[in-house]
DNA sequence: GGTATTTTAGGTTGCGGACCAAAGATTCGG
DNA sequence: CCGAATCTTTGGTCCGCAACCTAAAATACC
């Protein structure tokens, strides 16, 4: 089970515009996926995405761009998650077969899990300051 | 994110071989094809990777059939989320971009949490007795 | 030898993920 | 008002994979 490489783009931009965050510049497309190496053909659908999601407004013309829509420590990786794959271990089956209906209940409870896991991270970690490059380069 | 048919289908043969585990009775393809509502086509595939995963035994020909290879309370849903569909929320990227390692690293944490919870759930709790019936029908 | 089973090795079909391309819509500077 | 810089929208492509089906071969028992 691989998640996809789209919710990483939209995690990584988000992390990046998290930085803008609190000034009033904003981030633009071709920059963005310069910086976080987002092919930038694909990087306009997830931003079209995240912003019917509310999680960033935009400004077009000239000296627009993307700004987050909350604070950074507002916007966790659920919400990411949620807009971007939609329910996060998803069934599919209707309780079919005889065990059915107790696999999926039990599969209800992972999710459970997984999504107040995934509830306890918001963007401010995301949000690699320059000096934890320190350690890893 | 959703998962895959495949292990659910798993999940839900598997719940009912537990049932035969402790008889000397062996299931067949056929029946539990009938029981779980799985196309015997396809179980096929997946009682062979089950069998090559050392999760199950198998005996051929006549009064062949397949029996579990460890008692059910041996047998969690991490080991067969693990065979059947992989790491569980694989990561593709190499920490691409300015925020790619520091992305990863938090999949990494939320995977290791998940494996966790998978891990606490053993194929006794998949195995409803009827008497559980009674309180959905 | 005949029958019931697993084993293995293919094939098919449709859908979705990961992109590319380009014509509009908007905003601003001059 | 013109033109440049940006977002917006829409459509398309390509490839791999999930979810099946098919059938011949191997094994085991009577």
């Amino acid at each position: 089970m691989k998640l996809s490489v789209k919710v990483d783009y939209a995690c990584r931009v988000l992390a990046q515009m998290a930085k803008y965050y609190g000034t009033d510049e904003l981030a633009h497309i071709e920059q963005l996926a310069a910086v976080e190496a987002v092919p930038a053909n694909y990087l306009v659908q997830i931003l079209s995405e995240l912003r019917n999601g509310g999680l960033i407004n935009s400004r077009r013309g000239k000296q627009g761009g993307y700004a987050l829509a909350r604070p950074p420590t507002e916007i966790t990786l659920y919400d990411i998650v949620k807009l971007i794959e939609g329910d996060l271990l998803e069934l599919n089956g209707t309780g079919e077969g005889h065990s059915g209906r107790r696999v999926n209940a039990i599969w209800r409870e992972v999710r459970g899990a997984l999504e107040a896991q995934c509830r306890s991270y918001s963007l401010d970690q995301f949000a690699a300051k320059s000096d934890d490059e320190m350690y890893y380069i």
